[in-house]
DNA sequence: CCCGTGACACTCC
DNA sequence: TGGAGTGCCACGG
């Protein structure tokens, strides 16, 4: 109770009680909207701490009660309609750089937090293999574990794991079907069509004859080499061993060399 | 180079 | 609780 500005319960208490417990201010509600994206329209659900879960209406067959209903069966709370959406959504839906856009992973492993930070750091047009984003979270071995990580994705787009492929340069599987993760890939201008066909002659890093640096094919650094300079490697070692080093952008492992 | 297979780290029922 | 099951990967033929 507030009397003329004064709590007399926290003056009391000489003002221990001046901020709210963490727990408390989020028990309050959860807000929902629906949004346009690249992937049509998306069901977008966000607390005070940020974006915590996204869904494309179509996964849900267009049911705003079947996205509350997966929302409460995984985070256990109802969903209330809101009005605004968070700072910096709307563009990040759009694929326009997010200023601002804060994510809610509270709740999350750290392995899981570890793997979504490694995906978020792809950047757009550009794909990395499913190891590499367990090198980069830490655990190189847990190649099984991301793809479990990714196919459970709480903010799909927002985290791209539609940037993350197969090794062999396969695209792999996605939780909205692969065809949308082509779709998503292609509209970033990710040269499909190159990549496949370099794959096909077992080449999944390119070299540059001049820099001495080698890349992921969709290292923005490796399109820029001109074709008479670019060397095609199946392995990163077979690379090394000729004397390439790791681009520092896109940061191709370093696999065992052979004794 | 294409296929099958084993191993893997992690999560969930 | 532990044993499935997993958006993969490397290796062997």
């Amino acid at each position: 109770m507030m009397l003329n500005g004064v709590d007399p319960i926290a003056t009391a208490l000489g003002g221990l009680a001046a901020p709210a417990p963490a727990g408390l201010t989020d028990k309050v509600f959860t807000g929902w909207l629906a949004a346009p994206s690249r992937l049509g329209e998306v069901f977008v659900a966000f607390t005070d701490h940020g974006v915590q879960f996204v869904r494309s209406a179509e996964s849900v067959h267009g049911d705003a009660d079947a996205f509350a209903e997966a929302y409460r069966g995984r985070f256990g709370r109802p969903l209330r309609p809101a009005g605004r959406a968070p700072a910096g959504l709307l563009p990040a839906l759009r694929g326009r750089p997010a200023a601002g856009l804060q994510l809610d992973l509270r709740g999350l492993s750290d392995f899981e937090c570890d793997v979504l930070s490694a995906t978020r750091r792809i950047p757009a047009g550009q794909t990395r293999p499913y190891g590499w984003i367990a090198r980069e979270a830490g655990r190189p071995h847990a190649v099984r574990a991301v793809g479990s990580v990714l196919a459970r994705n709480p903010v799909p787009l927002l985290v791209p794991c539609h940037r993350v492929v197969r090794s062999d340069g396969r695209l792999g599987d996605y939780m909205f079907g692969p065809a949308h993760k082509e779709e998503l890939l292609r509209a970033e201008d990710v040269n499909l069509d190159e990549v496949a066909a370099f794959a096909q002659q077992g080449v999944h890093y390119l070299g540059s004859g001049s820099t001495g640096v080698v890349c992921f094919p969709t290292c923005h650094n490796a399109r820029r080499i001109t074709p008479a300079h670019r060397h095609g490697f199946r392995t990163i070692g077979s690379a090394v061993a000729a004397g390439y080093r790791p681009c520092r952008h896109c940061r191709p492992g370093v696999e065992a060399m052979p004794a």
